[in-house]
DNA sequence: ACTCGACAAAGTGTGTACACTTTTTGCCTT
DNA sequence: AAGGCAAAAAGTGTACACACTTTGTCGAGT
């Protein structure tokens, strides 16, 4: 009768997933397993095996006999993850020029528009984000290979805990958009080479701007993070 | 004192995936954790610790309260892994280019020969394969894009099940060579873009050959294979 | 005071027990 | 004989216990 469909290893998955993408859990953080079973009200058993997905899924870095440390992306590193999101994204747009359906395109175009009028309304720069990711996500999924998308997304979870960092000044926001509109505009025009260039350079640019971002202010902002925690976490 | 490096769920993890390379289990195959275990000589905990890992690499499926099963790739899905292993080896070779040192370039060149010697020998097409396998290995990692290689590594992986169903006619083995000599050409020209089209292409045609190979003799093939198990695997 | 090393505390890895879910078996009904 | 329901068997998910490893502490030697 009590049919269990999601496991516990699967919530508390979620759970720490969230706690990392929200700055709960910052990079760099160690977790032990014990506080969090405890924190959770569960066994170290599925706690232990969150954990190790996790681990495949590259948010947390473990080596055997030690604790469990959420991945902390050096810049060089922090470089050829958005290097390779790039080409994976340019290869997507490509692809989507030729594959996606006139709804999809359609769909594209309304985010797009939405974006633009968040511009000119100056709305939420949250909601601006979030468009800017669909925009993206949407182009991604176009391309219709399941790989692909799935590989496109494992990569942009890794950069997720960072993504916190950002800030859009003025002039990156209209280049942005500038972009966005050249890549659309060569999807709906069927031009797959310039919208694979556009959005590859667009994603790499992006990249360059965050990790600079970081360079210049990773210290201080996580210390001002609500909620921060540079060592252990606490109950 | 007795210094544990390897833990024994990595051992079990080793086991069971060169299993799934080897053979023994075959796409499809369903695992059962306390059999395996036995099987291994340890109790339940590293095996289920290994078939998550595992299952996030891709190779095995696996849903709540139901057993572990080989993934099984169906055609569709096939051809999408080489459609984006083939891009993301096509952005390597554009990468590795100009950043591969000349060391690795004649590392590359040497393998190269080498599988030209053995063609024109007629030498153990296992081997052949090897150095084939060890070229486009030797290009990704000529970019020094950690996260690219890695990526490309894990489609890869993915693939390994189903690579020994690859069977190379003549006619096969040299195109395939041939493609190699205009890739090297190409990176050693320093001309990026034909080193991304050609690798690109000649590993989406490689997929190709593959899907269809494995598309007619699939049922036959897998009740030939050695010690192969359609169904449970037996102790 | 500093280094080194033994001891103590904390934490991870694995074995085992048990609850709950799924699958199988076999009986009953039609 | 086929279909379906119920109980039993098998298997997965989780708690817990314990061994071994790592980490932290404290005192002795220099």
């Amino acid at each position: 009768m009590t049919e269990r469909e999601t496991t516990q290893a699967d919530t508390i998955r979620l759970a720490i997933e969230s706690e990392i993408f929200n700055g709960s859990l910052v990079p760099g953080a160690s977790m032990e397993e014990g506080r969090l079973a405890a924190r959770f009200g569960v066994s170290r058993t599925p706690v232990r095996e969150a954990i190790t997905q996790l681990v495949q899924a590259g948010l947390i870095s473990k080596s055997a006999h030690r604790r469990a440390v959420v991945s902390e992306l050096d810049p060089g590193t922090l470089l050829d993850l958005f290097e390779a999101l790039s080409e994976l994204e340019g290869s997507a747009a490509f692809l989507s020029t030729t594959r996606m359906s006139r709804a999809e395109k359609q769909h594209l175009l309304t985010i797009h528009e939405a974006a633009a009028d968040n511009l000119r309304t100056q709305g939420d720069p949250n909601d601006y984000a979030k468009l800017g990711s669909a925009f993206h996500h949407g182009i991604v999924r176009g391309c219709h290979n399941t790989i692909l998308i799935e590989t496109t997304d494992w990569l942009s979870l890794r950069v997720l805990p960072y993504r916190r960092f950002q800030v859009m000044t003025p002039g990156r926001l209209k280049k942005n958009q500038a972009d966005h509109d050249t890549i659309i505009s060569a999807i709906v025009a069927g031009d797959a080479d310039v919208a694979r260039e556009t959005i590859q350079r667009h994603t790499l640019e992006q990249g360059d701007a965050l990790m600079r971002f970081i360079a210049l202010n990773k210290t201080k902002a996580v210390d001002r993070l609500p909620r921060a925690v540079n060592e252990e976490y606490s109950v």
